[in-house]
DNA sequence: GTTACTTCCGTAGTCAACTACGGAGTCAAG
DNA sequence: CTTGACTCCGTAGTTGACTACGGAAGTAAC
């Protein structure tokens, strides 16, 4: 059966249909971010397309700048009856990332500033870069 | 002698009037951003406003995302003779911080794009930004 | 001259998110 | 029934930029 090929998953076929290595998932399940396997008596244990959504879930939520922390919290409020929870955790995110988008910002200027007149002053001697830096 | 004040610093003055503490201090020689102490015979090293300078370059730098090594490359310029150098460097620098601030300003969208979604679904079963975080 | 604060120095620990290693057990193919 | 790939599991290593610890020696104040 397919459906069986695809609720049958090695770890190792498991990590390749995540997108992710062994490793990785072996470390998620230390951190409780998948289930701890429970083992059949000496049997390897087998995943299923719901263990391969976790992971993908994970790594989208990752991806948006969720910690693996936050991504924990996430997936406990995982059967949607939370959803102003979730909601705070995803503004909380949205204000760091509007926190460093600020921060790059100010960097943007600084440097675009110091490469220019580091252009313009070509051949001189001192270098207003690090004259820049010395000075702020 | 006032000038004896600023010129004789002992590293914690040192690293108060730097801004840093004092095991930075030592890090920074290990990591040679900072000259390692030569020490009169069993004498505690003094420090000056050359070396409050120089600890003051490497946070300005760090401030601009350079990272620790380099700052160091940057201080090697620093006689203001390689401008050019000191400018690639900066450029790469800004290079960086530009895909940065793409990466943030995409992850910015989603996540508002997600909050607000939750906040307009508020009351109803299944959390959009769950669910929107489980299909992309 | 004793007490109490620094300083010195090396080593080790921290955080995040993995990655690597190694030895033993398991499994499928030939 | 053996070979070779895969899995299990715990522990240790990685990177960057520090921070903490601890014992000995120097130094300043009273």
């Amino acid at each position: 059966m397919t459906e069986n090929a695809l609720e049958n998953l090695t770890i190792g076929a498991f990590a390749k249909a995540a997108g992710v290595n062994v490793e990785t998932i072996r470390f998620y399940q230390l951190k409780g971010l998948l289930p701890q396997p429970e083992r059949p008596y000496g049997r390897i244990r087998r995943y299923g397309q719901a263990d391969v959504a976790r992971v993908k879930f994970v790594k989208s939520a990752q991806r948006l700048g969720f910690s693996l922390d936050e991504v924990g919290q996430l997936l406990k409020l995982e059967d949607g009856t939370h959803c102003s929870e979730a909601a705070e955790l995803a503004a909380h995110r949205l204000a760091d990332v509007r926190a460093r988008m600020a921060d790059l910002t100010r960097m943007e200027d600084a440097l675009s500033k110091l490469v220019s007149e580091c252009d313009a002053h070509h051949g001189n001697v001192s270098c207003p870069l690090i004259a820049a830096l010395h000075c702020c």
